[in-house]
DNA sequence: ACGATATTGCCAAATATTTAACAAAAATGT
DNA sequence: ACATTTTTGTTAAATATTTGGCAATATCGT
């Protein structure tokens, strides 16, 4: 039997987690699949379908609890930890991670800034000293890092991943534009920015035929 | 009869494309479904399937010219002609897409950058003067924009995006966290980043149990 | 020049995902 | 208290996507 989730799923989860959270936020107590498939832009089936995956969160004739739901589905993410991360990489992408405190509200602390540049190496970013790449893998044996965002060019992107796979971090978060190569035990999240821009860019050109 | 290409293909297409480009600078000449399979990890199957959506453009016994592929894939997305694209949000994200030049190598030129804080605007970005967010209507209707990239909070992002279908700007290209209002006929495509994040930590908390 | 080999394009089968349907259970209104 | 309405959880059907199989055709080696 094939108990796992499909991938389909998981990557609905934090849209359900973003929505909840406003409904929350706007003292929202309870809701239905029909009501939030209004507002998600999700059919009402697929959405109870997913929950399910679950387990059984809503109530015949009620609906659901929204701040029931919404810890339910923070417990799924794993939200219920804090992570350690380390950004490395320090250039402008770097540096707009490194001052994006929202990641730090869901738990993903910022503890290392790595950079090769000389000319970066000893900035301050965000109360967090940049340090030479090259104490990196030291680093890691000292903290016990569970994800790095990879914010260097192509070039160095692969060098990087491979010290991160050794010292046994346990996620990438990619967005270097290359298909890092690491081993099984090791997630991998790329985020290829051009891959949008050339995706809007193909639908400009349907729209002019 | 419904000949609209699925979004699962148009999705791989841009990998396709950086995947040829690496082939091509490496001189390759020619390369068969199954040796591209093994490098960009599809199936030979389905590569075969995806760019015969759009033409028959390999050959029984040789396989497929590299750079006449990649031209051709280059022409379906659309990188034929330049699109005139402009930053709302200056902050550290904004700034940060603003000096990647390589956007502009596929001929994505930035025109503009928009901002409401009075500290920012005024500031010379990549060679571009940061103007105040309430001159930006103005700026549209004299400038044929195609592609808008929203990098303001979460707040701002809807009020943004309503002068944006107003000014008939093509495309949206959104990193505020929310799902943004407009009309059928402007494509929108979102980069939720903390959504990744939360993917990342779901494996990881699977990883523990 | 010709047989052996490689490889596409396409169709069909297998999987995966989404949507529809509905019985069962809870809530609501009178 | 009881009929009506709401809404879930789950099963089944419908769609969509991926993979496998193979005839047709080109290339390669001799």
């Amino acid at each position: 039997m094939d108990n796992s989730i499909s991938m389909a799923v998981i990557k609905r989860l934090p849209k359900y987690h973003r929505y909840l959270k406003e409904l929350l936020d706007r003292d929202v107590k309870r809701i239905s699949s029909k009501e939030l498939s209004e507002i998600i832009g999700f059919t009402a089936s697929q959405i109870r379908q997913d929950l399910n995956n679950f387990g059984g969160f809503g109530q015949q004739g009620y609906g659901y609890n929204v701040e029931d739901l919404y810890k339910e589905i923070g417990k799924i993410l794993g939200l219920t930890k804090t992570y350690k991360t380390v950004i490395i990489g320090a250039g402008n992408l770097g540096q707009a991670l490194a001052n994006y405190t929202s990641f730090g509200s869901y738990g993903f602390e910022l503890v290392g800034i790595f950079d090769k540049n000389p000319k970066i190496v000893g900035l301050e970013i965000n109360g967090i000293e940049v340090t030479d790449v090259d104490l990196m893998k030291k680093f890691l044996e000292n903290n016990d890092v569970d994800i790095a965002y990879i914010c260097t060019n192509k070039t160095g992107a692969q060098f990087v991943a491979d010290i991160l796979v050794q010292a046994k971090v346990k996620a990438i978060w990619n967005f270097a534009p290359v298909d890092l190569k690491v081993s099984e035990d090791i997630r991998v999240e790329n985020v290829h920015l051009i891959d949008d821009l050339l995706t809007l860019s193909y639908f400009l050109k349907e729209q002019g035929e």
